[in-house]
DNA sequence: AATCATTACAACCGCGAGCTA
DNA sequence: GTAGCTCGCGGTTGTAATGAT
């Protein structure tokens, strides 16, 4: 027995997108909000599936979104971020303003891939393609750098209590992530194009973001900040209020999701910083 | 002008994770 | 504990636009 269907596939639509759907879709949301997409296309009056009607959503409709040709700083960010973070589209959108993952991934294979592969360098690996010495690719282990490790946690931790306190997140959060196998410590003297010291900066998002707008409604609602969100730096309620669902809360709040880091599949206990 | 090849990117699909009853 | 459901992610496909011959 196979999967069921995530919708009655006879009577939805497919292909592009039409403006009038657009525009169902559109006024839609405004009035009632994202989620639910199951039951959303039939309560817009829409004949496409719920995975469709989110898709375009937050690749093209989302009134936050960036528009146009890639930077020359957004180029070198990707392939930073794909060189730590490799394939974790979402994860590297999430460091780039009004960009989505779809985009990052198909402007990753259709420019920055050929780009590297014109300088000789394997957009897999980031490694010199004529390096014959070049290893098995290996798990990139990638930590809170040692010697920094105290001032980032308690740079981490004072940020979320002062978000207790102010339920508003000021300020830069600055992590160090390093890249410590030894192996490709050698390999990186040898490659400058590895610049794996890469500093992520958290910095509060611009009026404009989406996630920015929902952090506003929280505020004025009244209602308490309980967790604090690293992927869009901000405090909030619950995980509904948070477009980027990078955010959790539990009984002891405060709980952050490192998803940002790419290290999926778990949330991080500022608490639990201190001692590593 | 017609045809074929290539490029760009919108959209789809299957799967896994997380949540809830 | 677990089965079912929903959502989100990443890989892949489809197709319109553009370029080359």
């Amino acid at each position: 027995m196979g999967r069921s269907p995530c919708c009655e596939k006879a009577h939805t639509n497919k292909g592009a997108w039409t403006r009038e759907e657009d525009d169902r879709l559109i006024s839609y949301i405004r009035a009632n909000g994202e989620g639910c997409w199951r039951s959303l296309p039939k309560a817009a009056g829409l004949l496409r599936c719920g995975k469709s009607c989110r898709l375009r959503w937050i690749n093209y409709l989302r009134p936050d979104l960036k528009r146009g040709n890639f930077t020359q700083e957004e180029d070198e960010l990707i392939i930073k971020l794909h060189s730590l973070l490799g394939n974790k589209w979402s994860v590297i959108a999430g460091r780039l303003s009004g960009r989505t993952d779809n985009e990052i991934k198909n402007y990753w294979n259709t420019h920055i891939r050929r780009k590297l592969l014109n300088k000789g360098i394997d957009p897999a690996t980031h490694r010199s393609i004529n390096d014959s010495s070049t290893p098995e690719r290996s798990t990139t282990t990638i930590s809170f750098g040692a010697s920094n490790s105290n001032n980032t946690n308690t740079a981490i931790r004072n940020q979320v209590e002062e978000d207790q306190k102010s339920r508003s997140v000021r300020g830069i959060i600055e992590c160090k992530i390093e890249q410590y196998s030894l192996q490709e410590q050698k390999q990186q003297q040898q490659q400058s194009i590895l610049d794996l010291n890469l500093e992520l900066k958290i910095s509060p998002p611009s009026p404009s973001c989406y996630q920015y707008q929902q952090h506003e409604a929280v505020l004025k609602s009244g209602r308490n900040h309980s967790a604090v969100c690293f992927h869009c730096s901000l405090g909030l309620t619950n995980s509904k209020d948070c477009n980027c669902s990078k955010v959790s809360n539990n009984r002891n709040s405060t709980v952050v999701h490192h998803d940002f880091l790419g290290l999926k599949g778990g949330v991080l206990d500022y608490r639990s910083l201190e001692m590593k």
